[in-house]
DNA sequence: AGCACGCCGACT
DNA sequence: GTCGGCGTGCTC
């Protein structure tokens, strides 16, 4: 038998490709295919690389590709240099890039024959749901159950149906020519395009006027040829969706098969996001044109809309940090909407930068990238500033009457001083504030990055602090399920009668989060309906969106939450955002922690007076000459960018260094720290050691979790290059590194973002 | 990452 | 006497 050879990458920590055998009447193997081959002991999924006539590996060892996946089209080159490119620099595997960016149906050989034949799908229509399971004689129990599970269950696919009853088709079939039943086919790489849908003729879209700004932006998107990255820097509110929306709409018009990009940080953000793209395009585009990719869909649904970005049917594409790496063979544009926010960096396995790499995407297809905040990332600003980026602004508030919040600054030392009433950190200012809103009937906002009741549980009379048995941090107090919740390890127990050390029975909450001001709220302004949106009150899949709509209803007079409040909605009647507890950031180890903040609280004031009213802010603070809170009071981004950058610079911080992490975590601090130093040792060896920096090895801030102990090294260079190629040539030493006993795991983070 | 093989403590 | 702990090493 004629035999090639494959190179095939694997989801294996190694960078290595490994060789197998191809039988040419398998069909034609090209790189970008999808194989089934043996490793080891088991049977998995590898992608093939390159395709060549010969191998080095001694014949003894190669193995024979198992199955060749031809329902799917290859992935492109463009695409495996994307994936090599991220591994490269990531300083991972290509397969550990690779095959984790695919939709599990793909890792699945058992699914591959089915990946793109068309699924078919049985659900009720309005004369079936009024007329079954009535219509069937009692005694007729298959039918009749087959009729409720399709009221039950919305839809059954053939498989299902017959399930229920051998002859459910027949039965389907029957009931679909009496009007029943409607039987669709859904086109896999398509979304589920349903006769209804596609019958209904889209409403008149208003389309919003342009401010000259706008306006002035979207012509300069739309003149941008070749690789073209802008930074559209918009105070919240100054319309940059419509920027968005005008640039994609005049790319697809001009060019009838491109395909679009839009990065949004978190999944909350996306329905929103869909419903205005859908709303806009519903007389262009098919509604199957319009695809959402993110980890909170379900397998089928994730790999159906994988696959209509590969084919090419997507025309956009809208998700979350992982869908930077979708397959998209006619990717024209690229937006990435809050590119300043934290969340586009993976904090798991890969770390990767969706933002850094969407830029990268665009750079190598030679095409146009939108970076949108109010808030830049300095290291984006510091692009725009060297002339890298096109900066395009939007300083004003896209509705006619919608002014910049005013901010007022509580100081809280001055209120104590004075002896003014506070009620459970709710300064008598900010109260009398949310009363004045609660009787003109707009809504408040209180923003608090902390969630559960208490930050901790402690005992009065001997210092008792409730701390995690695994982790060196405090328990969380968590009053509706009366837990005691480690917030970095899970860990629970009830909450203690009395004090552990002492039994002194006085033992009481201390500081405030999210419930126990949900809770202090219902006392200090009486009569308004306080709702709370934290992790914990999202915690079942699709609430927060349930818990968002109550508020736009106009259902809630005073909104709670963590940083999930600040982002993207665009509440209607909020005229007031209190900000409680920001200080701790002030004064952060983290050089970014300011940075952050900064983002944040501008973030959340642009929840304030959007729709006219106008907007107050009110920050209590114990530094209110703080330099933050004063660019802050100011509105003024510019500012703040400015002299934090300036300070980076004199700091060598980035973005005028490069920086990577080696993070491990031992047994015990010692073991940490002396694998970390040992490889500081072994970096110290290499040839490009003298243009990097190694810091000292040293313990995380909360040092232990999960009986973990935690240590971290810093590496940093002038030079990207030089970085990157000393942690190229550092990895193999350091996985050869024999301080590694006592070591559980280390992981290197390349650009981290949390130091 | 899995999943073997390989050499030392507490159990039927 | 084994069952099983996880340290070490390999996968074309």
């Amino acid at each position: 038998m004629n035999a090639g050879f494959v190179r095939v990458a694997l989801d294996h920590p190694s960078s290595a490709l490994y060789d197998y055998r191809m039988a040419h009447d398998a069909g034609p193997a090209e790189p970008g295919m999808l194989v089934r081959v043996p490793f080891g002991r088991r049977d998995v999924v590898g992608l093939i690389c390159e395709v060549s006539a010969h191998s080095d590996v001694p014949a003894a060892k190669l193995r024979d590709v198992l199955a060749l996946c031809t329902a799917c089209p290859p992935l492109s080159p463009q695409w495996l240099a994307l994936t090599a490119f991220a591994a490269d620099y990531y300083q991972r595997g290509l397969g550990e890039v690779a095959l984790p960016a695919l939709p599990q149906a793909l890792r699945d050989p058992s699914r591959w024959a089915r990946l793109l034949a068309p699924e078919e799908r049985y659900r009720l229509s309005e004369a079936g749901r009024a007329a079954l399971p009535e219509a069937l004689p009692a005694r007729a129990q298959a039918l009749r159950r087959l009729a409720q599970e399709l009221a039950e269950r919305g839809e059954l696919d053939p498989a299902q149906a017959r399930a229920l009853h051998p002859k459910a088709i027949a039965t389907l079939d029957a009931w679909r020519e009496a009007g029943w039943v409607v039987h669709d086919v859904v086109e896999m790489g398509t979304a589920a395009n349903r006769a209804t849908q596609a019958e209904a003729t889209p409403p008149a879209v208003t389309v919003p006027r342009l401010s000259d700004e706008q306006a002035a932006a979207v012509e300069a998107i739309g003149a941008a040829r070749g690789f073209a990255p802008f930074l559209l820097h918009g105070v919240t509110g100054s319309g940059k969706t419509e920027v968005y929306l005008r640039a994609l709409a005049a790319l697809l018009a001009r060019e009838p098969e491109a395909q679009a990009l839009v990065l949004v940080p978190e999944i909350n953000l996306t329905p929103q996001f869909e419903a205005a793209f859908r709303t806009r395009f519903a007389a262009t585009l098919a509604n199957d044109a319009i695809v959402t990719l993110h980890s909170g869909l379900a397998e089928g649904e994730r790999a159906r809309h994988w696959l209509a970005a590969h084919t090419g049917r997507a025309r956009i594409v809208l998700g979350t940090r992982l869908a930077v790496l979708a397959s998209l063979p006619k990717l024209a544009m690229i937006v990435v909407d809050e590119e300043h926010d934290p969340a586009y960096k993976q904090q798991e396995g890969l770390r990767y930068s969706a933002r850094d790499l969407a830029v990268w995407r665009a750079k190598q297809l030679d095409i146009a990238v939108v970076l949108g905040s109010a808030t830049p990332s300095l290291e984006s600003w510091w692009q725009a500033d060297q002339g890298r980026y096109t900066r395009l602004t939007l300083a004003r508030r896209a509705v006619a009457d919608a002014v910049l919040p005013s901010v007022r600054l509580i100081d809280l030392e001055e209120e104590r001083r004075r002896g003014r009433a506070s009620f459970e950190g709710l300064s008598g200012p900010l109260v009398a504030a949310m009363k004045a809103r609660l009787e003109r009937g707009e809504q408040s906002l209180i923003f608090l990055n902390r969630r559960g009741y208490a930050p901790t549980l402690a005992c009065d009379a001997c210092g008792w602090v409730a701390g995690c048995p695994r982790c060196s941090a405090y328990v969380v107090l968590h009053k509706p399920e009366r837990a005691l919740r480690c917030h970095h390890c899970g860990w629970e127990a009830r909450i203690p009668h009395s004090c552990p050390e002492c039994g002194n029975v006085d033992i009481a909450p201390m500081g405030r989060g999210t419930q126990r001001i949900e809770e202090a709220l219902a006392s200090a302004v009486p009569g308004a309906r306080v709702l709370r949106i934290d992790a914990d009150s999202t915690r079942r899949k699709g609430s927060a969106q349930a818990l968002f709509s109550d508020v736009h209803a106009g259902d809630v007079d005073i909104l709670v939450g963590t940083q999930m409040i600040a982002k993207g909605h665009d509440f209607q009647r909020v005229s007031l955002v209190g900000v409680l507890n920001a200080d701790n950031a002030l004064f952060s180890h983290d050089f970014r922690a300011s940075e952050r903040l900064f983002a944040q609280l501008m973030q959340v004031s642009g929840r304030a007076g959007r729709a006219g009213l106008p907007g107050e802010v009110i920050v209590q603070t114990r530094y209110p000459r703080h330099a933050l809170y004063h660019a802050l009071a100011r509105q003024d981004y510019v500012g703040f960018a400015n002299t934090t950058l300036a300070e980076r610079r004199d700091a060598h911080l980035p973005p005028f260094v490069y920086q990577a992490l080696l993070r491990a975590e031992g047994r015990t601090l010692e073991a940490a720290l002396a694998f970390l130093a040992q490889g500081a040792e072994a970096l110290a060896t290499l040839p490009a050691a003298g243009r990097v920096t190694v810091y000292d090895a040293v313990p995380l801030t909360i040092v232990k979790v999960m009986n973990a102990h935690r240590a971290q090294l810093l590496v940093e260079s002038q030079s990207r290059a030089a970085l990157q190629a000393t942690l190229r040539a550092w990895l193999p030493l350091l996985r050869a590194n024999r301080a590694g006993s006592g070591v559980l795991r280390w992981n290197l983070e390349v650009d981290p973002l949390d130091i």
